[in-house]
DNA sequence: GCTTTTTGATACAATTTAGATACATTTTCC
DNA sequence: GGAAAATGTATCTAAATTGTATCAAAAAGC
C-alpha cells in the first residue's frame, strides 16, 4: 500500500487531506510540526511528503532539505502563492506545489501524478478496450459503463492483473469470497458465466478443464 | 463566459483541450503557431492562455514575453520536464506548468485554479439543465428555481463537482455530515431521494450497490 | 462411441441493500 | 417560546445481488 505523510499544522486542512486520501486507497500518517515528521521520517519510508510550508519552529524549507536525501517526493501546501515562493520550492526540490484554498480533485490530481511519476501507482487496469478504475470502482467498455456488481468486479480485477496466468478455482474462491473451497458448488462458475456476458469476454475468460480459469489476449 | 486561447500545434492534442474545456463551460479559440497567436491576441481579450512551448518559428517563451503586459495568466503546456524548463516558466511568469503527457482531470483542475486565483470563475456550477450558483447559493432548473436545504445543496454540489465518478457512501457521509459513518442508517439515502425528487434526476443520480452514490450524464 | 467428470445454462430461493413512508426530533427564525 | 422548516429514525417494501438446485452440454479417458 502506497504511505503518504501529511505535515500539516492545521487540524482541519490535515483532516481533510487524510479523509479524502484515505477513501482513494492511500494510507496517511499526519504529524502536525517540523520535529515530529523529521522523527517519524526516521523509522519510516513514505511514497510521498504532503508539506505545509509555514509550520512552527521548523519550517517546511528546512524539513525538505531533510527529506531530500531519502528520495522522496515532496508536495508543498502552501497559502503562500508568490512567484518567488514558488521559485523556491521547485528550485529546492519539491515535484509540485499546491496553493490553498484547493479543491480536492486537483490535490488527487496532483498526487496522482507525481506518484505515477515515480511509478508508484497505477489506480487502473485496461485489458483490450476495458478499463477498470480501482479507486471508484467504475468499468468502461469502450465508452460505456459496464454494470458490475461488487462481486463481478472484484473477479474481473483477478483475472486482469493475472492476464494470460491460469487461476486455480480455490484460490479464486478464497480470495474472492475469502472462505474455503469445497468443490460442490456452481457458484463461481455462475460469476464467470455473468462477467462474460456483461463485458462480452466471452472468449476471452477461457475455462480450463478441472483446473479453474484463464484472461486470454488474442 | 470565460475565453481561454489554445496555441499548440499538434492538432490531437489541441482538439482534446478544446473539447474538455468546451464541456466544462469555457470559450475555447485555438491557433496552431505563434504568428496567429499574436495576431489574435491583439483583436481579443482572453482570461487564460494555454501554450505549447515547442511551436515552429515563434517559439513559446517569445510568446510569453509578448502577452506578459496584457497580464493574462499563462499555463505552459510542454513535453520538457526539467527542472530547469520548469524554473524557467516559472521565472519568466507562467502561472502553471503541465507536462505531457496530461490527464485531461488535472489540466481542468489547474485551469480553474488559475482562473481563481484571478477571480476570473463565477463560482457557479452547471450540470445538464441544473445551474448551481454557490455564493447565493441557489439552484435552478431551466429557469424556475429549486427549493433545495442546506444539507441537499451540498450533496448535490458534491455529485456536480465529482460528475461521473463514484462517490463511498463513507465518503459522502464524511464530506457532508463531517463525522464517521456507521452503516446501519439511511439518513444518507433518504437525502438522495429527497434530491432526486426535487431536482429531477432520478436516473442520472445512480446508486451503486454496495459502494455508494454516482452523477451519471446523458 | 460410451461413460464419467466437469462446466454451462436456467430457474428460482435466500440474502442483502436501497427506496418509500410516516413520524419523531432538532434547528431556525420570528 | 413556538411555529415552520429541516433533518434524522424506524419500519416496511422493493429491488438488486448472490447462492443453490437441477439439468443440459462439453471435455477427457477408456
Amino acid at each position: 500500500m502506497i504511505k503518504i505523510l501529511i505535515v500539516e499544522d492545521e487540524a482541519a486542512i490535515s483532516n481533510l487531506i487524510r479523509i479524502n486520501l484515505t477513501k482513494a486507497g492511500y494510507e496517511c500518517s499526519c504529524v502536525d510540526n517540523g520535529l515530529d515528521a523529521a522523527n517519524i521520517l526516521e523509522k519510516n519510508v513514505f511514497d510521498l511528503v504532503l508539506l505545509d510550508i509555514m509550520l512552527p519552529e521548523v519550517d517546511g524549507y528546512e524539513l525538505l532539505e531533510y527529506i531530500k536525501p531519502t528520495n522522496t517526493p515532496v508536495i508543498f501546501i502552501t497559502a503562500k502563492a508568490t512567484l518567488d515562493d514558488r521559485v523556491k520550492g521547485l528550485t529546492m526540490g519539491a515535484e509540485d506545489y499546491i496553493v490553498k484554498p484547493f479543491e480536492i480533485v486537483e490535490l488527487l490530481a496532483r498526487v496522482n501524478v507525481v506518484l505515477r511519476r515515480y511509478n508508484k501507482t497505477s489506480s487502473v487496469l485496461t485489458f483490450e478496450d476495458i478499463t477498470i478504475n480501482l479507486d471508484n470502482k467504475t468499468t468502461t467498455k469502450g465508452d460505456t459503463t459496464l454494470d458490475l456488481t461488487p462481486k463481478e468486479f472484484e473477479l474481473l480485477v483477478m483475472l486482469v492483473r493475472n492476464v494470460n496466468i491460469t487461476l486455480f478455482r480455490e484460490r479464486i474462491y478464497e480470495t474472492i469470497w475469502e472462505s474455503e473451497y469445497y468443490g460442490d458448488t456452481r457458484t463461481l462458475d455462475l460469476h464467470i458465466q455473468r462477467l462474460r456476458k456483461k463485458t462480452g469476454l466471452t472468449k476471452n475468460i477461457k475455462s480450463v478443464y478441472k483446473i479453474g480459469y484463464r484472461l486470454e489476449t488474442e
